[in-house]
RNA sequence: GCGCGGUUAGCUCAGUGGUAGAGCGCUUCGUUGACAUCGAAGAGGUCAGAAGUUCGAUCCUUCUACCGCGCACCA
């Protein structure tokens, strides 16, 4: 027989080739897969199991980020297709609406000198269009050669017209049952990118500022933006307050204020901390979330001071048109002639609220905009989630919550269970219309008073769609059902007395009912709210359960000085780069092992390049084992009595075999307890330290000396404990050990060999 | 302010109620056909600090310090 491996192993090219194999195999459709394993008499278990992949933006390239969870999950796929599970990892990608657009936005500006508005909505589109197909294009090539065994007959992206129906139902259903409601109410709105973004969205930086005092009337109020004080006309103190206990609660008063004399209201609320400042503070409910709260809770007037272009109003009197910036040092000067300034903290420390899609500071307004009721009680009916009860009311909120504190769905590592509560309890009603092009329509028209919500757009002439989009959190929200085809897949329950279109079932046999709820959903702790919460909200209103049984959340990969990996700081590891010089396998071991679940991975390429020199191992261990087989089956003996016969297993061969089952009950504990680092390391120390180290080079003398029954039996426990390495090692580096594994000549994949037991 | 995580070898990090582990780096030696993308040997740690529980604590409890993160209506 001779050798049989080539001595050097050519990472690229087998990597490349054995994905292809993978491929045209078919077996990473379940479908196929249930086929070839009844063919096989490997009969199937009725259990099945699935993830959706957490769909990549499509704004370019992944990142390290994308491949340490590509190759969590693959890990996590392997293991259950090996465990002869039905297995389905349903790939996409997600239009991630403003991040898209504002890139789109900035390359053309950048290009053509252009903005949106000069290109128009129907060009400006094409152009996202064609961006977002070329980079979908390069990532589906990124995750491909990555080695995820994703079965890409089933990709779906969360703008397409199979997405956007599900979407038009989500909402009208949401819409009819009072849980989508159009409002007047304070957003976050940016100034830069002309449109609302949510609360997520927002990042807080702090800067110091100077924090004025300011004179009103006989109270002292502080402020660090004296640009939105022209309309502050109640002063608000805490109702426990004995510095303010000889004024009333709507006692009025005329004060001398920015412009001229105001009228004044006293107003007594809790929401003031009597320990800051003076306890007294004016309000500006149209710019402020907090001072917006309290006028809705008194029924207070708001005025608008700043316009939407972050300019202010004809009420700042002579500053009107002036933005923030320039005014303020302006108004701070005539607050100081004018007597009112009294005194000025120069170490205060603000904090900043910019938008993170890259857009701007973010100033709070009232408008009138599209929400989503969380806090609100509804009938619920039609709904299978533990501990609630159909009938009765339930809000979102208490949906979302449930679905967790009852164990439905449970959450790794535990302690972001506490994150997560924490969050729903702070949670407010979700504003989802943005003011952008690119993204769901929202499938609202208008015809003067008239407002008609559907799927498709209303008969009749002079209708005009809403010209908004919605959040892009919205469609992805659907993503575990989306997928899966529903609504379409879902049929009205009959048995049911109470009509309720969320009471709905799916149709048997349809993806839907075969793989929802999905067994694990596997995301960056990062997007925790944005994306997971949100899941759990829509899945738990319209379908009436968990979208997953499980969350597993992986930390972010950092570079070695602990920063998040990002283009502008051009300290990102190219996950290609490092595949094509290293290969996907070491890429992924490498953001696999020496991790907890949950915690950031520093990574370098050392550290790459050290797993890459363990495929090589395996590669070269095998090779030896392929070489060594000649040595007793050729040659000198000529016993006929077959290969069996001949072996006879020493008391440390025992030994070793026994140690491998030992290892192999220890690994799988491991990935059944999501443990991947240490199952992955234990695989390297035993593959690498115990057999290469140990076991192969005590057979040596064996496999070269004059008892043949003894060098048969050292060949055979050799061969016998490479291909069990094989398949336990396969999840976590699958390229090598496939390339192996066809080597050593067998007929099927290594990729749907059994799970050792 | 509230909450969470971390602090273990030079670096990056696993881990355990009972002599402390890996990778990289470092030192010395070694190319006899699996592998120099390697092998052999080695140096290197009062497991942040203090107190408590325990026969015994790096691990459990409490406190402190420092680092990081999340949340929050301190105008």
């Amino acid at each position: 027989m001779g050798e049989t491996m080539e001595p050097r192993y050519d990472i690229k090219e087998v990597e490349e080739r054995i994905y292809k194999l993978w491929e045209k195999s078919g077996f990473f459709n379940p479908d196929n897969l249930s086929k070839g394993q009844r063919a096989k008499g490997k009969s199937s278990s009725q259990k099945t199991f699935s993830i959706v992949l957490p769909p990549p933006n499509v704004t370019g390239e992944l990142h390290m980020g994308h491949a340490a969870m590509l190759a969590i999950e693959d890990i996590m796929i392997r293991y259950a297709r090996m465990k002869g599970m039905k297995t389905l990892w349903l790939p996409g990608t997600d239009h991630a609406a403003i991040a898209t657009q504002s890139k789109v936005e900035k390359d053309i500006h950048k290009k053509e000198g252009k903005n949106r508005h000069d290109l128009g909505r129907e060009e400006f589109l094409r152009r996202v269009e064609e961006f977002a197909a070329k980079s979908h294009d390069y990532i589906v090539h990124q995750i491909k050669r990555m080695g995820a065994s994703l079965d890409w007959s089933r990709e779906a992206f969360t703008l397409d017209e199979k997405r956007g129906e599900a979407v038009g139902e989500a909402f009208k259903r949401m819409y009819e049952a009072g849980l989508i409601y159009r409002g007047e109410r304070i957003v976050n709105w940016d100034p830069k990118l002309q449109t609302t973004v949510s609360d997520d969205e927002i990042e807080w930086i702090e800067e110091k500022s100077l924090f004025y005092y300011l004179k009103y009337g006989p109270f002292e109020i502080g402020t660090a933006r004296p640009e939105t004080k022209f309309g502050d006309k109640y002063v608000v103190v805490h109702p426990d307050d004995k510095r303010y206990e000889n004024y009333k609660h709507g006692e009025k008063l005329t004060v001398e204020w920015m412009n001229g004399k105001i009228a004044a209201t006293v107003i007594k609320d809790r929401a003031v901390d009597m320990k800051f400042g003076t306890g007294a503070m004016t309000i500006t409910p149209w710019h402020d979330n907090a001072d917006f709260e309290i006028a809705e809770r008194h029924k207070l007037d708001r005025e608008q001071i700043i316009d939407q272009f972050g300019k202010l109003m004809p009420i700042a009197g002579e500053f009107a048109g002036m933005k923030i910036k320039e005014a303020r040092p302006k108004i701070v000067e005539k607050l100081k002639a004018k007597g009112l300034l009294t005194r000025v903290d120069e170490n205060y420390v603000h904090r900043l609220a910019m938008n993170s899609r890259g857009g701007g500071i973010i100033e709070p307004q009232v408008m009138r905009q599209w929400f989503v009721n969380v806090g609100s009680k509804f009938e619920v009916r039609g709904s299978k989630l533990r501990g609630i009860k159909n009938g009765q009311k339930y809000s979102l909120k208490d949906l979302m919550r449930q679905a967790v504190k009852s164990g439905e769905i449970e959450i790794k590592p535990e302690r972001f269970k506490k994150i997560y509560f924490h969050w729903i309890d702070n949670l407010r009603d979700w504003c989802i219309s943005r003011q952008i092009w690119y993204g769901h329509r929202i499938p609202v028209w208008y015809k003067g008073e008239e407002v008609y919500c559907g799927v498709e757009g209303p008969q009749g002439s002079g209708w005009e769609q809403d010209p908004d989009t919605l959040d892009t959190w919205f469609s992805s929200g659907l993503w575990t059902f989306s997928t899966l085809g529903w609504p379409f897949t879902c049929a009205q329950n009959k048995k049911s007395k109470i009509k309720d279109k969320n009471d709905c079932k799916p149709i048997p046999g349809s993806d839907l009912d075969i793989f929802h709820p999905t067994s694990v959903l596997e995301t960056g702790y990062d997007i925790l709210f944005f994306w997971v919460a949100r899941m759990i909200l829509m899945g738990t209103y319209l379908l009436g359960e968990v979208p997953f049984k499980k969350v597993y959340l992986h930390g972010l990969v950092r570079d070695m000085q602990g920063r998040k990996m990002s283009k502008t700081l051009g300290n990102g590891i190219d996950p290609l780069l490092m595949a094509d010089k290293y290969g996907a396998d070491a890429a992924r071991l490498s953001l696999i092992i020496g991790t907890g679940p949950g915690s950031d991975i520093k990574l370098s390429e050392d550290k790459i390049r050290g797993y890459r020199n363990f495929a090589t191992k395996i590669w070269n261990a095998a090779r030896f084992v392929m070489m060594s087989k000649p040595a007793y089956k050729t040659g000198r003996h000529a016993d006929k009595r077959g290969k069996k016969a001949l072996i006879e297993l020493s008391p440390a061969d025992r030994k070793d075999l026994a140690q491998l089952k030992k290892i192999q009950a220890q690994v799988t504990k491991h990935i059944e307890k999501y443990e991947f680092h240490l199952a992955g390391e234990k695989l390297y120390h035993y593959f690498w330290h115990e057999f290469a180290d140990k076991i192969i080079e005590n057979s040596k003398s064996r496999l070269n000396g004059e008892n043949l029954k003894d060098a048969a039996a050292a060949y055979a426990k050799l061969e016998t404990i490479l291909k069990e390495s094989l398949k336990m090692l396969h999840p976590f580096i699958p390229f090598v050990t496939e390339e192996i594994w066809q080597k050593m000549g067998h007929k099927d994949l290594l990729m749907v060999e059994r799970w050792p037991r």
